[in-house]
DNA sequence: CATGAATGAGTTTTCATTCAT
DNA sequence: AATGAATGAAAACTCATTCAT
């Protein structure tokens, strides 16, 4: 086998080197040059490790699904009451702020794509599904409305955060949270 | 006035036609020709009418904003108490659940450029702000932290329902946002 | 109307120019660049005009095929006899000789390509079909066997040249097919 | 000699599998990754053998002439009349004839490079006038405007068999051959 | 006012070739 | 000997923009 690098394991390591690229330019606006130049390889090495532009950004999304879920399931593990569980995933989300913004880009690019396209790659339909059931499972609060409503609550506020730089605070947030939960 | 209309109005026609054009494909990847093509009209018409892609974009922003708060206001004219604005809030956001989708896709491409600008248009920055504010003003609930919160759930919700087709339905939030007002 | 020159004129203006091109450099090794830099015209023009590199090509083949016919029925308009048709013919060969060689090769070139596809265009198996049947009537001679076998001739004739710079005449050719006709 | 082949001979092995793809893609479309692909090699050892596509390519030219000719001998060997040798010729041509089409095609792209190269391979030059030298040798007929008028026929029917799908039968030639020779 | 021809820099992608292993 | 990772120049094609008409 030639070079010392393993196939795959580099493979991954570019892809998380695209992930900021990807969600600060979008996808439509980020060159293949542009993404070889920041990562410091040439274009061909680019193409081959991945197919193309939207081999590269499907496996990206893929990867990061996969990750974050994996990510959230640890954050969660000590919390036991549904107001622990609520509790540790906006910390979870506020921790990550940045990183979840981005990625809320990154979805949001990765849908028009699968919407404009007329044979959408049928895997990552189901990422996204799996994404959000397993949510949802992490969470574990017995109302399913409330589950469902919880997520909207953090969709909303992370974009919310961007377009209003700065608030409003995570422990807004909380607050109404558990007011809905217990009453006033 | 026979046959030639007039400029301004003729413009503004011609960025509402652009509207969808702009959500579905995206800033970056829509091309003036696409446009010029879908519109009926020249490219040279469009540069007629104005100074470049971005100027088309930016005036289509500033256009649905002004347009958006306008219709909200009239939407919102009869309710008096705070529940009835939040439901009738919701009620304008769901009958135009697609457009509010299509809007987001634009303010993500308009935010995006605005960040990578080294020199962003500054009347646009205050365009949000105005909108943020305005939509806050109009449900006039005495809660500041409330008004925040039911935006963000809008927010939140409107990309919800894009990600996760056809649920949750807007009597789930309806339902939720009460019960954070009167308890449960 | 913008600009002086006809679409469809210039359109094939630029087809003539591209024929010794294809010709000597093959299609898959003459670039569009290359063919842009020649006709002193913008790659941006070419896609003006074309829909592509390979709708150039098939257009080029298109109208030698259409214009070679109607030279060649001009040529031989006064002859009457066979012997005189069949003279004409090898004389209107032999004055084009440079152009029928080059004709050959992108005949040769466009066969690949036509094999190649998986969806040749249908419009151009049937040009070549024309050809050889037109050809064949414009010689009239009784026995179509004897036809298809100048033809083949002819064929062979300008790649032999080719390959062979020089010899063997066309008088060589002639005698041996007056001999045929008429026998030794 | 237990797993180690010889070089040379596995060198000629490796061209042999290269005759279809140059005739079929062509000299500029075939890769090297797609020969070596095809050849289940590597591009590495692909140039271990050969210095590079072009002497690749060259050597295949020189093999396959050299080998034609070897084979016409043959093939020509019990034949003493020239009505027989011609015969045979066409014979032997016919029952390879996907095979001396595809040669058609690669001479074609030989000749393309050897013009257009300002520094053509001497070696080659004159591969192709010992080529056709020895096919008139091997014919052996008497009157050598015949035996070139021949090759002519022959070159001729080649393409006309690629060009005009499965018309004309080499019987067809066969006659008009005859009746040239022995008069009608 | 309106058109669309023209441009050339930019995009994605391919490819012959090199070279560390 | 053999591999395949890496390169960067060049390919086909696109696009915002300009401008003669």
């Amino acid at each position: 086998m030639p070079k010392i690098i393993d196939h795959d394991e580099y493979r991954e390591e570019l892809l998380h080197q695209c992930f900021d690229l990807f969600a600060e330019e979008g996808y439509a606006s980020l060159s293949m040059r542009r993404i070889a130049d920041e990562l410091d390889v040439s274009t061909g090495t680019l193409y081959h490790y991945f197919s193309g532009k939207e081999d590269l950004f499907n496996q990206l999304v893929e990867l990061i699904t996969c990750r974050d879920l994996f990510d959230a399931k640890e954050a969660l593990k000590g919390a036991k009451t549904p107001d622990e569980r609520i509790d540790a995933l906006l910390r979870f989300v506020e921790e990550r702020e940045t990183y979840f913004l981005n990625q809320s880009f990154i979805w949001m690019d990765y849908y028009r794509h699968q919407v404009a396209d007329r044979d959408p790659d049928p895997r990552l339909g189901e990422t996204l599904e799996q994404y959000r059931s397993g949510i949802a499972r992490i969470l574990d609060v017995r109302d399913p409305e409330l589950a469902e409503f919880i997520l909207t609550v953090i969709n909303g506020w992370v974009l919310q955060r961007y377009f209003n730089r700065g608030k409003p605070p995570v422990e807004t947030l909380s607050r109404m949270l558990r007011r809905l939960i217990h009453g006033r």
